[in-house]
DNA sequence: AGAATGGATAGGTATTACCTATAGGACTGT
DNA sequence: ACAGTCCTATAGGTAATACCTATCCATTCT
């Protein structure tokens, strides 16, 4: 049984004739018969009894009816519904973010998202990059806004690029460097460092950064957000490494660029390479990129 | 969009990937790859991601499955309900007979067929024969039993005989030829006759009879049924022909029957040629002729 | 690294839905 | 009664297509 015998058999049954059927259905005749028989036939019953020139619905013929026309109408409606979710912009996105970009970056386009697209529904997951990364494995995370380039194989995830910021050193205002207009990663080689905890991937930025000023940091205190550790860093009671946009105007700490020009951290958005997006995951993706390359310049330099 | 395509697709959600599909639906994986693919480029959209080996439904996807599984369960309900309705012997019959039949023919043979099928639902219309077919031209009636041979065109109407009856001349129990064993048209062709109204057709048959001894009856009266002809005989106002069927006990009738062996009415189950019967109504019309065969000679002879 | 697994692609074949032409019935008008 | 028409059914041929096997390519497991 196939779909065009079903709405041959509609057709017939509503124009009352299979020649009249034929032009409406734009199709010939005889295709007309042919398809009737060969559904009388799977049936194994008439649906239509012609007497004389006339056709007319057997029994069996009108109780099938509804259902024929029931079952083209609902693939109609299926067909429709994917139209309709395919152009409208309706439905969640699952966002995920490291916990050391979430609070200052993603609160405003958010914001201006919800604004655009009020039908959207976005959930915001905060964790570290490999959870954020096994999530969108499993498919139930859409975009991560992550520090970038991913330590991953190949292609296994799609990157836009969003922002690259410069790396601050952070110490105590008393500091002999505080007024310095740059410095080196060197010149704090014997300093007591606060760092992230581990798993935080910008820890790995941080230490990258060491390690190529051939620093060994002495590490004397971890955790988990940089408000913490600047705290710590107006109490004099060591340094660290902030990038640009985790600055915050405090009292007892000055913020220094780093002399090195690599020592940036990158940010882009991340999607599984291959899965496809809904069109309000297209666009919230498109609303990060967007809005990032229309004020290029807040935050990086 | 055809209803393999939406097997295949249903196939491989369930089980998670093409060749799992590929062995349960019994076609190669190929094959479903390429209707997939069919089935996208229709919808104009991704129903699965492929990522890596793994593959899963697209939020569209997911939002389509349903859709499709309810089309093809629908399906199968569409299919099996012609099934049943196509063995089970529920619905209604529409049955016709003439008055000249009716109240002598049908009743015990309708008891019988209720009893036999509970289920079935039998209508009975009683009118003179070109009511009845037209009323089985236009499809709303299914059987109809009345005096055989038709006169209508060729085979517009298909013929199941039932029984063939002998006529009686009805007279007055005084008359002359009362006791007599048998009698010809001819020995009464001077008598008063009173006999059914037009239209009726066992009127015709005993016109055609009379035609036949070449005796002109002399009509003095018309009705629309026999039993008010036998009072009337019963009166002596006349003598009338009677098929066996409406014999009846009467004091002031004798019923001799009529010497020409032609002089019969056949009786006999019509349907619309080319019309599909139901299982009732095909039950319906084996009863009649299989009631008839078990007991063929009650009535005629 | 090599083997195994799973989906996509290529190319060929068999099915089949469709067409045109025509047969064959059944109504309509003269 | 007849030709003319209006139907559906059938015959035969063609083009579309669902399917197959063989193979490729990427991923995943050992």
């Amino acid at each position: 049984m196939e779909f065009h015998q079903l709405r041959y058999f509609c057709a017939i049954a509503d124009s009352g004739g299979f020649s009249r059927a034929a032009r409406l259905t734009h199709v010939s005749q005889p295709s007309l018969s042919q398809q009737i028989h060969k559904l009388e036939e799977e049936l194994g019953a008439q649906l239509f009894d012609r007497i004389g020139r006339t056709v007319r619905l057997t029994e069996l013929g009108r109780a099938f009816l509804p259902r024929a026309r029931a079952l083209l109408s609902d693939l109609e409606a299926a067909r429709s519904a994917v139209a309709e979710s395919s152009t409208s912009i309706i439905g969640s996105v699952c966002v995920g973010v490291i916990p050391t970009i979430a609070p200052y970056f993603l609160p405003p386009l958010l914001a201006t998202f919800s604004r655009r697209y009020p039908q959207a529904r976005v959930t915001v997951v905060e964790e570290i990059t490999p959870l954020l990364l096994e999530r969108m494995r499993s498919g139930a995370m859409d975009v991560a806004v992550v520090a970038v380039p991913l330590q991953t194989r190949g292609h296994e995830f799609q990157t836009f690029p969003l922002i690259e910021e410069k790396l601050y050193a952070a110490l105590p205002r008393q500091h002999a460097l505080a007024k310095r207009r740059s410095i080196t990663l060197g010149e704090l080689h014997d300093e007591p460092f606060l760092l992230l905890r581990d798993g935080h991937c910008f820890r790995e930025t941080a230490v990258a950064a060491c390690k190529r000023a051939r620093v060994q940091p002495k590490i004397i205190f971890e955790s988990g957000q940089f408000s913490s550790i600047l705290s710590m860093v107006c109490a004099g009671l060591g340094v660290s490494i902030i990038p640009a946009m985790a600055l915050e105007k405090r009292n007892g700490c000055q913020f220094v660029p780093l002399a090195d020009d690599r020592a940036t951290r990158a940010i882009g958005a991340v999607t599984l390479n291959g899965r496809s997006l809904s069109r309000v995951q297209q666009a919230f993706l498109t609303h990060l990129t967007a809005k990032i390359a229309s004020k290029p310049t807040h935050l990086s330099r």
